[in-house]
DNA sequence: AACTCGCTTCCCATGATGTGGGATTGAGGA
DNA sequence: TCCTCAATCCCACATCATGGGAAGCGAGTT
């Protein structure tokens, strides 16, 4: 299982490719690696492992614990994180959340698209799940943000592996295919112990002026609590709330007309 | 003035290096360029700044708008910035800050050293300038961070520029080693309207076991609010934050001992 | 419309630059 | 003490990034 997370550009780039799956690596493993475990990790030799960090090491992407040498996320991260962040809009997002979380008694997470995955970045419970790496195939989240994926984004196609969490996990291409078009006509996905047991989660997207996903809105709770009976009045809540981020979310001129 | 903020380490890494001056553009310029402007202040070929992006793009740590082809800084950045956000235990300390902005009716903040600028990371303010990038030498939070720097960050000798924002900004390299001796002294740093008239600002360390600043702390009003008889209660009010916060924020074994 | 300017994007010969095997040093562990 | 494993450095090789150039757009101007 190589590090394939990110699609392979043809132009001229290993050092470069390289150096940012050394960043990637830090979200799956621990919070801190060694420079061996790194090259490990990538297949990499241990020498260019060890000359990658030390690049991202100078330019402040990595930091380096004095005492064991080992290597951890550094402040530039942390800083264009909190730009990003905040350009995006998200620190609006959280208030709007934490209120659907408590309307609903049930767990709010907005998540948007990094590659293959989709990743938490705000959550209205209260442990939020924030930065959380989820696949795609496999959860209500995931299967909205390929539903109307944005274009160039890669579509089902794009995902081979397709690993079974539970027997409910759906596998085959086509039934991913089929389950994408029901989400489409229902205008919500459903995942009901296909990550894990116990677990069922309502999501909704939030879409832009040409009608793609930009985010994706998920209410989490146990079956007893989302009952099929109350199916319903989830949606009702959580399409509200995917509304106002519509609005606190996109600028003026991606958002979509608001009689659609 | 050329984008050197990250020291140019020796080893094979010109690529690696060129990339993630990219990514560093994104603060200082506006929230989106477009690949001839970052070829512009990188003061590269176009051609390689157009690569260097596309590579980027392809791992996410860009993103491309459709409509004007200009890039901006990607999902990647976003997650990881999440996820070392939440290993630092900075969501921890947003509390705190709101409880001393409270407290004392200043705006709180929370910086970082990274490279030569300090970096608000967090903020108990109303308006949060969280993300921004301040220099080190004419502001309260740099001046802690310089004058209890941790060992291979680089003391003030490593800041050649020093520009000055009004008449009072110290920019003589002695008068800066004296001011820093006199910060270490009384344990907090002051800036009065060196960085900005009308603007006071107060800051104490987060101190580590080796007797590091982890972080800065700074308390930040306007003259009337923050008087000289004030003063030692707005320190008072400090410190004990920045006491909680090094609780909060370091592990036990990082963390220096209670009865220092 | 025709022209122009600036931008994005692709191509490709050149050699600078990253590569990785191996040597060296240092820190634990048995 | 010896042994192992990890971090770091070195250097000859050829792979890989480089950047000049040209083609293809789209918008604004005359």
């Amino acid at each position: 299982m190589t590090e394939a997370a990110t699609v392979r550009v043809p132009g001229g780039a290993q050092a470069v490719q390289r150096a940012l799956d050394v960043l990637h690596c830090f979200h799956d493993n621990g919070p801190d690696l060694s420079a061996s475990e790194l090259a490990r990790r990538l297949e990499l030799p241990v020498s260019t492992a060890h000359r990658l960090a030390r690049t991202l090491l100078g330019a402040g992407f990595l930091e380096q614990d004095a005492r064991t040498s080992r290597y951890r996320l550094g402040p530039a991260v942390t800083e264009l994180g909190r730009l990003s962040y905040h350009q995006r809009g998200l620190h609006l997002a959280a208030p709007e959340l934490s209120d659907l979380a408590e309307r609903t008694g049930a767990t709010a997470d907005l998540a948007l698209r990094s590659g293959p995955h989709a990743v938490i970045v705000a959550g209205g419970s209260v442990t939020p799940k924030v930065g959380l790496r989820r696949p795609l195939h496999s959860t209500a989240l995931g299967k909205v943000l390929l539903a109307w994926a944005r274009p160039g984004e890669g579509g089902p196609s794009s995902l081979p592996p397709l690993p079974a969490f539970t027997d409910r996990t759906i596998v085959e291409p086509a039934a991913m295919e089929a389950e994408l078009a029901r989400v489409r006509d229902d205008a919500y996905a459903l995942n009901d112990g296909e990550s894990a047991y116990g677990v069922r989660t309502l999501a909704v997207p939030v879409l832009d002026g040409a009608g793609h996903a930009r985010f994706a809105l998920a209410v989490r709770a146990t079956p007893e609590v989302i009952t099929a009976a109350r199916t319903e009045w989830f949606l009702v809540q959580a399409r509200s709330c995917a509304r106002a981020l519509e609005v606190l979310l996109l600028s003026p001129a991606e958002r979509r007309p608001p009689a659609s």
